[in-house]
Order: C-alpha cells, then sequence, then structure tokens
DNA sequence: TCTGGGGTCCTAGGACCC
DNA sequence: TCTGGGGTCCTAGGACCC
C-alpha cells in the first residue's frame, strides 16, 4: 500500500495551552489575542458558541467578560513555542519523516494500514500519545496527498462523530465528503479564489477535483492547479522534512499606543532592529538589505502616512549596530512631523552564508573579529536573561514602559520556561 | 480609545542583453 | 508608410497560510 500523509494539528492551540495550566477554567469561554490585544486570533469551542468570530476586534467582545464569564489571553508566543516543541518530540516517534509545518501542526509521512480500521487505530495512538505527554488535544487527518490529509483533519475537528481522527484513503470516502465540503474549505482556495471559482461553477471541493487542471492552470496558477490535483488523489508536493532557510526576516509592530515624536519611532525601530539581527545571527546567516517602515493607522480618521525605505549594505554582515547607523538615517528620510503613527518595522533580506562570501575590491570590508566576539557574547548574555544588554538607541529600560511597547494585559505566565513561573500544584 | 505578525510562492511587466 | 524577437533577471504586488 502506498504511503499515508497525516496531519496533525492542535484544536484551538493556543486556549488549549492556557486551559492546559488553568484547569479551574475547564467549561469556560476562552480567547487567546493577537500582539498587542488587538483581535481575536483563537478561540476555544464555548467561545465559538457564543458567536465570537475570527479576526474579531478586542473591545467588541469586552462585555461578554461580564456577561458570559468570557476569559480573555494575551498571546503567550514563549509558552506556545515550547509546548509546540514538546508536541514535535513525540510525533517525531511516530514516523520516519515529519514536517513542522506551523506552530500547532505537522505533516508525517506513515507506513500504510495493513487491513482496514489499521490507519485510525494509529491515528487514534498519536492523538492519544500528545494528550499523555504534552497535555494538548489534537485531530489527526490521513489521507494520500497533503491537501487530502488537510482536509480530513478538518473533517475530524468538525465532525464530532469521528473523534478527531479521519482515515481518508478511501476513495469511496474521498468522493463523499469532497462533495460536501464547500471549495473555500480547501486548502489554498482564499476569499478571492473562491469569488473566480464560484464564477466558474465550481462551487465544492468535488467540483474543484473534477475540473480539468490544464484549465485550471491557464485560468488561475500553477498552486491551484496542484490543489485541484492533490484533490484527486495525485501527489504533488512532498512534505519539506529540512526547509530551505529563510528568505527574509521581519520584525514588526503595532503600538500600544500611537507615536507622535520621531525618537520614540526611533526606539521602536532601533529595538525590532536588535531582534531582527539576533535572529539572523541566530540563522548563521548575513544579511545586504535592509527595509524600514512607518504608518499611520488604517482604521482611524487620522489622516494617513505610509512609507517604506530600502538600503543595500556595502557588504552582507549580522551587526547590530552597523544595521542601527542605518535605521537612524533612513527613518529621517521618510519622517514626516505631525502624524500619529500606529505600526513600523524592520525587515532584513538578501542572505548570504558567512563562509561563502566573495571579497569586495572597493568597499571596505567590515573588521569582523571584535565585533564578532561582542555579537555572540550578546546573544549569549540576552539568551540567559531576555534584554539583559540593549543598545542605546533601544532606549532605557526599567522606567514607565514605552509608548510603542505593545499592550499584553492579559498575560499568562511563562510556565515551562522560567523558574518564578513555575506552576505550583498544591495537593489537599 | 481599541482591528496581529511572520512567512511563502507565483505572476506580470519592465529593464536589459544580444 | 514600414521601427525585431527571444531570453533572462529583477521587482512589485497579489494571494495564500497559520
Amino acid at each position: 500500500m502506498n504511503q499515508v500523509i497525516a496531519l496533525v494539528d492542535v484544536d484551538s492551540m493556543y486556549a488549549s495551552v492556557e486551559l492546559l495550566f488553568r484547569p479551574d477554567l475547564h467549561g469556560r469561554p476562552v480567547v487567546v489575542c493577537s500582539n498587542n490585544d488587538g483581535a481575536i486570533i483563537t478561540r476555544n469551542l464555548p467561545a465559538k458558541a457564543l458567536g465570537i468570530k475570527m479576526g474579531e476586534p478586542l473591545f467588541k467582545v469586552q462585555h461578554l467578560v461580564q456577561e458570559k464569564g468570557l476569559v480573555i489571553f494575551s498571546s503567550n508566543t514563549t509558552l506556545y513555542g515550547d509546548l509546540s516543541r514538546r508536541m514535535m518530540i513525540t510525533l517525531e516517534s511516530f514516523a520516519a519523516e515529519i514536517e513542522e509545518y506551523s506552530v500547532d501542526e505537522a505533516f508525517l509521512t506513515l507506513p500504510g494500514g495493513s487491513h482496514k480500521g489499521a490507519l485510525e487505530e494509529l491515528g487514534r495512538e498519536i492523538k492519544a500519545r500528545v494528550y499523555k505527554d504534552v497535555g494538548l488535544p489534537v485531530s489527526v487527518g490521513l489521507s494520500t496527498t497533503k491537501t487530502l490529509a488537510k482536509l480530513a483533519s478538518r473533517a475530524a475537528k468538525k465532525y464530532p462523530k469521528t473523534v478527531g481522527v479521519v482515515d481518508l484513503t478511501d476513495p469511496i470516502r474521498q468522493r463523499k465528503l469532497l462533495s460536501i465540503t464547500d471549495v473555500s474549505d480547501v486548502w489554498g482556495v482564499g476569499s478571492k479564489l473562491t469569488k473566480r471559482l464560484r464564477a466558474l461553477g465550481i462551487h465544492t471541493a468535488m467540483d474543484l477535483a473534477e475540473s480539468d487542471p490544464k484549465d485550471i492552470r491557464a485560468r488561475f496558477s500553477v498552486m491551484l492547479e496542484r490543489t485541484a490535483r492533490e484533490l484527486a488523489g495525485v501527489r504533488c508536493t512532498e512534505l519539506e522534512t529540512a526547509p530551505e532557510s529563510q528568505q527574509q526576516i521581519v520584525c514588526s509592530r503595532s503600538f500600544g499606543s500611537r507615536v507622535t515624536d520621531k525618537s520614540s519611532l526611533n526606539e521602536a525601530l532601533a529595538s525590532f532592529t536588535a531582534t531582527a539581527t539576533e535572529r539572523l545571527r541566530k540563522q548563521a546567516r548575513v544579511a545586504k538589505s535592509l527595509t524600514i517602515f512607518i504608518r499611520t493607522s488604517p482604521f482611524s480618521n487620522d489622516p494617513r502616512y505610509s512609507n517604506s525605505l530600502t538600503a543595500e549594505l556595502p557588504y552582507p554582515c549580522d551587526d547590530t549596530s552597523i544595521f542601527l547607523g542605518r535605521v537612524r538615517v533612513m527613518l529621517n528620510k521618510i519622517w514626516r512631523d505631525g502624524y500619529r503613527y500606529a505600526k513600523a518595522g524592520v525587515m532584513l533580506s538578501d542572505f548570504y552564508d558567512p563562509s561563502h562570501l566573495q571579497v569586495d575590491l572597493f568597499n571596505d570590508q567590515p573588521q569582523n573579529g571584535k565585533r564578532d566576539t561582542v555579537m555572540r557574547l550578546m546573544d549569549q548574555i540576552n539568551g540567559e536573561t531576555r534584554g539583559a544588554l540593549r543598545f542605546g538607541s533601544q532606549g532605557q529600560r526599567n522606567q514607565v514602559a514605552p509608548r510603542w511597547q505593545m499592550n499584553q494585559s492579559f498575560l499568562s505566565p511563562r510556565y515551562t520556561t522560567r523558574f518564578s513561573d513555575l506552576p505550583i500544584a498544591k495537593i489537599r
């Protein structure tokens, strides 16, 4: 039998993690916010039942705290990342190949089942093991292509009768599910494509699976062609077990409050730059291109302004201070007085492997030795205590939180990554 | 007052080359 | 009157995902 692809993903991951450490909240509606406590990005089942929508602004649901006992959490990315890491370790024990697709889901390749029902049993075993090892509820979708496995896991979440596991390797079962699935629920089909597909009379996943792939390619793109083929059971994408190195690093934030002075904005950009370059060094890469952007809120009635600027460095590097010098100059060029800035960001791109760099005849080369040591030492110390060492342009520490700092009013403890935050079990 | 952040891939079109 | 054509590279923008 053919190899089988499984998609394992955590049910409402962020909410499930928060509940894992707060069993007292069991049964209550729980939501987790985006950064800055702006919008709702995760809801558990009771919260969904209250009609809270994905992406809904927090202020629109805040009345439900009083009325319905809604519990709100800020995004605790450190905590979710750590639980994700633990889950991946458990999943690795089931499969030779694993693609960590996102923080809350992974594709696995599994040997095909030897008898009817064997695959479903394996799916249940995976689900049970993740729950035992990590404490998180997952859904498991099994099929022969990634797109079908995605569809299967979606069905495993949607239909309670499946109890979280769907084996979609059987073609008859495939057709049945495809015909009751709206095309907009297919992986890779967003709102724009849905609209265009509907205009062609393609409404269900089945319609797409049965369409002529060549025609789809001509009208849309190779991406959608692949999707259509995968729905029909033809494997077009393999697992990415050793992902390509990243193409860009972005660090951007909406501000906690509007920023109206240049020095504050520079502080924010400097902090984003420090974070981005730290990530760059972690990946052992050097970057040649730097982009900054600043903008006002697109939602308010304030006068609008948005601008960005990209600079090429004379040579690729990973030294924070080099980038910081550029950021200041670039901000001077795009800063305009009189606006209430809501968001800014820094992007690094055009990466190189530092061990394969060309020597530049016409530009001074960086004096790498000393700077390298400084950066490495800084990363080491900051790795132990976040934010212990900072550049002057990032602003003072231990003062009142700067205006640009994001809001995290409902942040839970870092239960698993800080000694002072370890949960305490009370035994009666 | 209050609407996320971090990615990827593809395509069209312009610049440039011979 | 009559103004090449094909290939490649780059970039901006669109669409998607979680």
